[in-house]
DNA sequence: GGCCGGCCTGACATCGATGTCAGATTGGGT
DNA sequence: ACCCAATCTGACATCGATGTCAGGCCGGCC
């Protein structure tokens, strides 16, 4: 804890009303354009709080207002992830044209940080809460929601409670991906994937199950791997994969850091098999990757959004909107397998 | 603006104090484990609090403590660039330490906006300024800081201000970059650069002419553009300077928005000129740049820290801190040129 | 019995702003 | 001269918490 500063010696409205030689109201009316306020007097006032370096107190004033605060929390895994980064632009933009201040706050992938950052959102009355979840447990948001606060999970959809969700389409992306590969020839498909808790994992190595064992491909699990979180880790887990024999022909990567990961990992190397990532990035085209792409910005604007419309009163049930995946073709996993 | 929500039902501590049939007082010392407070009392207090839901209102604790909040403001250009959120998450990790919370705006390089923000932040009683300046007045700040608000000024350095500074060794970094080019034969050196109002723009710029002129190149202002903000004008400003006659040999991007320009300008071209990229990206390494690196996690984490030295009292002259870079080799510019 | 000191509790003021309401002043119409 | 309405101003309560201070209760000791 850091020693707390005696306060400054900041100035206050009754400070600059003693100055101006007015009363207290008549200082918050001149300062806040209230209709009421003879020209000179509002002249005064407006000098002295110039010349005191006078700034209204908005802990303050939004005590006596009552409402919540004009800051919206946003809890997401990792600050640094660029995808996460522009989750937080998106929903940025679009809450600051409401007239609204975005609160960031990073769990690390720690549900038990992100429950504690969640817990001093709360107290600092945000107005309502973005989450990307690291957790399994939100139960204990059940009561906030019912107080009225409107709750929207991105990316990530919890298990245990009903709230407002924006995912992508990991169903039909992943479906994509390996419809894509399969019609090329392959059969020996790899995925590396995140940690196994998180939704997102869950839902893209669900699809992929489901889409290989469509095909009649047997031996899926031998090639997938998970709980790659680092681009070293994942980097790790592709020389392993691909040290199998017979190696896959083909790997798909459950999210961009993966995607990093496993472009070291085939770096140099002649054998390389065919490559589909999960998510865009900008340097996919340079490099030649085909990516399942999506708009990150977009999810947080629409969670944005959103919120914006709970507070503004919609009432209905929970809504679950799920914007769109699409394959990009670049020419990582567009030649034919050699079997 | 949004339509404030009716404020909620959100219990208060009296409404906990009458259910549990104590007064305000008593239950404010229970819920904060003040001593003094009978076993059955508390408890009571505290099923009481469950029951309601109750969470302490850190607006009205903040106005009684009369403190400022524990929230320090950062400022910052782009949410979105990879650089600058890697900043962030080191600002974060070291005050979260510290018990403060970061509250993150971007400016979109808009000084008016900037400002904006910053007196937004004031308003809140922010402990503290981060920022990643877009402007070049920074006069209004100067009563803050005599108020003894902590003021950090990261990357871009102000001209027209005293005050706390971390930022990278431009000079150093730059000069190494050229001289690299310059031993292995270069002399039509190109340098693509960002918005010229930029400190470290100008900073690198003024670097790179020192070192080519040093070296007797007289015609390197033809190979130099400037006010390339994004990926596509970059991209465009390549190809441009490429298309002279002669091309320029080797090519200095001043940042790694710029780089990724770029490489996309010369993906696929055969005549590719040597590169050395500013910033260092996680595809470097597989793309074989070259680059001046640097660690932007430590320049938040420094600017944290020297925030957190403020807060706890040191009160000495402004300090400037920079942060070392390093040419990590990559290939890109080792080749001789072929004049 | 009376006094003292430790424990426990609550009434009240306070932080800095704004909403409410009442009072003072002015000008214009009759 | 008088009244009314519009204009201007200020005293006071209030938001939700915590600091201060006073008071009640109890046991132990002289």
């Amino acid at each position: 804890m850091v020693a707390s500063r005696p306060a400054g010696n900041r100035p206050t409205l009754r400070q600059v009303a003693a100055l101006s030689g007015v009363s207290l109201k008549t200082a918050s009316r001149a300062l806040n354009g209230e209709p009421y306020v003879s020209a000179t007097t509002a002249d005064r006032v407006h000098a002295a709080a110039q010349q005191l370096g006078f700034r209204r107190n908005a802990i303050a004033r939004e005590l006596r207002a009552g409402a919540r605060s004009s800051l919206v929390g946003l809890i997401i895994s990792d600050l640094g992830n660029p995808f996460y980064s522009r989750v937080a632009r998106g929903a940025e933009r679009c809450l600051r044209a409401a007239g609204l201040q975005l609160i960031t706050a990073s769990s690390d992938e720690d549900p038990g940080l992100e429950h504690v950052l969640i817990a001093e959102m709360l107290e600092r009355r945000v107005s309502a809460l973005l989450i990307v979840t690291s957790s399994v447990d939100h139960a204990y948001l059940e009561p906030e929601r019912r107080l009225g606060l409107p709750v929207v999970f991105l990316d990530r959809e919890p298990a245990d409670i009903v709230a407002d969700v924006v995912v992508l389409d990991n169903d039909g992306g992943m479906h994509r991906a390996v419809e894509h590969l399969l019609e090329r020839g392959h059969r020996r498909i790899g995925l590396i994937g995140d940690l196994t808790r998180l939704a997102t994992h869950r839902q893209r190595v669900a699809a992929f199950q489901s889409a290989v064992t469509a095909a009649g491909v047997a031996e899926w699990r031998r090639y997938v791997r998970a709980g790659c979180h680092d681009i070293a880790t994942a980097e790790g887990a592709v020389r392993e994969v691909l040290a199998l024999d017979p190696p896959p022909t083909a790997l798909i990567m459950t999210n961009n850091l993966i995607t990093t990961g496993a472009l070291r990992a085939l770096s140099g190397r002649v054998d390389r098999p065919a490559l589909v990532g999960f998510d865009d990035f900008d340097l996919a085209e340079v490099l030649g990757v085909t990516v399942i792409a999506h708009d990150p910005e977009r999810m947080g604007a629409v969670g944005a959004e959103q919120i914006l419309a709970r507070l503004g009163g919609t009432d209905g049930p929970a809504r679950r909107v799920m914007l769109p995946t699409e394959l990009v073709e670049r020419g990582s996993a567009e030649t034919p397998a050699d079997v």
